[in-house]
DNA sequence: CTATTATTAGAGTATATACTCTAGGTAGTC
DNA sequence: GACTACCTAGAGTATATACTCTAATAATAG
């Protein structure tokens, strides 16, 4: 499908009607679902009420709840559109084969993803409980994800980027992709000794691409060796572990495709 | 009560002061620990409050506030059992070479630990903002685990089951295998339809070996590829994706030190 | 037995949280 | 102007949560 005409997503404005074509000004329920993002990833779900949103809109909590029934919902539509971010980041092209320019592409855009909605995987577990829905559409999600993963593995097989793998280890290895993936962001938070999550950036997370590079190591092909390897280098972490400041300049993107 | 791991691990009981040698009953501080971990890790940290520890065991809330100051007391001095365990079962011998059987034996370990105390990574991030001490001493922990993962490596190596590897190669997949072991649980707890944590057993939970194995394939020298395969195939997932009633007579512990 | 200390019960409190309810304003249409 | 549909304010509520306080009861030491 989509050819992407990359890096040209606009989640944003398709909310739910209204197909927003030139600036008006933001209604009401959008900013609720902008501002309860940025306060779900500064602070954590856990800690921000709808009390703390509607205070922070300066709008009055039974505003709130007239576009929302509850903490909930609001929670599941920005999960929705998490998901559709992804889903169309991860929608591989099949009418031609990949590059190592699109392996990159793919991750950077995960990554960029899982930086946009980074409170949702935090509080996950406690998330799904509490919501069937989110967690019916969380494990289709997953399911995707994986599919998505694996196909990639596929075609970079294809192409002569990595060996060829027998189904069951590509599976296997594709999940392992996900764990790292997913877990990733945990690891910063709770490797970095200074108290919140304010000092995370995105160029840390990116550091995540290196770690995903070193799972495909082993399996490349001597004609792409290096040149992976040399992909891989530019996300090295700078100072492994009592990592700060991070050296500007990096994390630039790289395949711009 | 909690299945605590197998294996000549006695951490209770050193729990303070009284060297209990012979049953006696168990003393209020203890229960509360003992009932807490329970709690959590049936119902997620969040989902229990100090009043519902009480409760559960019959007791009244100052007398739960007479034996740790808050929650947050409740939930270090369980980390630390944890840490003490792990910290155990993770000290390398240097005094002989490595064997598949410790391999084994590691694995089983970890993930037993992990199981015992598995509300603790769900809320990981949440409990590291809230104290101060935990986010210290937790940050140590995962660097003394990564050193031991590490460790391992090096003296699979120097046993001849896996290649040897530079040491920055090393590092990067000893981090992956932690963010494997960390992340498996919440996988397979988000990853089912069914609701609650309820459905979750140890033997699913094994199967993370199997992932945990997976990393290690490319690296298997040719003498013991064979060995490690077969040793991995008994982690395998029974029904990998729609999985509930685990096949009996899978997940029994296999080398056992 | 007495004095002291350790333990316990249980009522109570300050604060927070998700959410409701009523009344009123605004915008557009006829 | 009047009708209607949408939107908003803000006070308020039921419940929960972490934690405190007092007084009483066991345990222990001298």
């Amino acid at each position: 499908m989509a050819d992407r005409a990359i890096h040209a997503y606009e989640g944003r404005s398709a909310g739910a009607h209204s197909t927003t074509r030139i600036a008006e000004p933001m209604k009401t329920r959008e900013k609720i679902l902008l501002s309860s993002l940025d306060l779900f990833n500064e602070r954590g779900e856990r800690n921000v009420t709808t009390n703390h949103i509607a205070a922070h809109l300066a709008i009055s909590p039974g505003n709130l709840y007239y576009h929302f029934r509850n903490k909930s919902d609001i929670i599941y539509e920005i999960f929705l559109e998490y998901e559709k971010l992804v889903d169309f980041y991860l929608d591989i092209p099949e009418s031609r084969p990949i590059t190592l320019d699109d392996l990159t592409f793919y991750l950077e855009s995960v990554f960029d993803g899982l930086w946009s909605y980074r409170f949702f995987h935090r509080d996950l577990e406690y998330l799904l409980d509490s919501d069937q829905r989110l967690r019916q559409d969380y494990r289709e999600f997953t399911n995707r994800c994986l599919a998505a993963i694996s196909r990639i593995f596929e075609k970079l097989a294809e192409a002569g980027i990595i060996e060829p793998q027998p189904d069951e280890l590509r599976s296997a290895m594709s999940l392992n992709v996900w764990l790292v993936i997913t877990n990733w962001m945990a690891f910063l938070k709770t490797a970095h000794a200074s108290e919140a999550s304010a000092s995370l950036t995105l160029t840390e997370l990116k550091q995540g691409i290196y770690q995903v590079l070193t799972l495909e190591i082993p399996y490349l092909t001597a004609d792409y060796r290096e040149q992976v390897m040399a992909l891989r280098e530019k996300y090295r972490p700078r100072l492994p572990d009592s990592a700060d400041a991070p050296v500007s300049g990096q994390g630039e993107p790289i395949g711009n495709h």
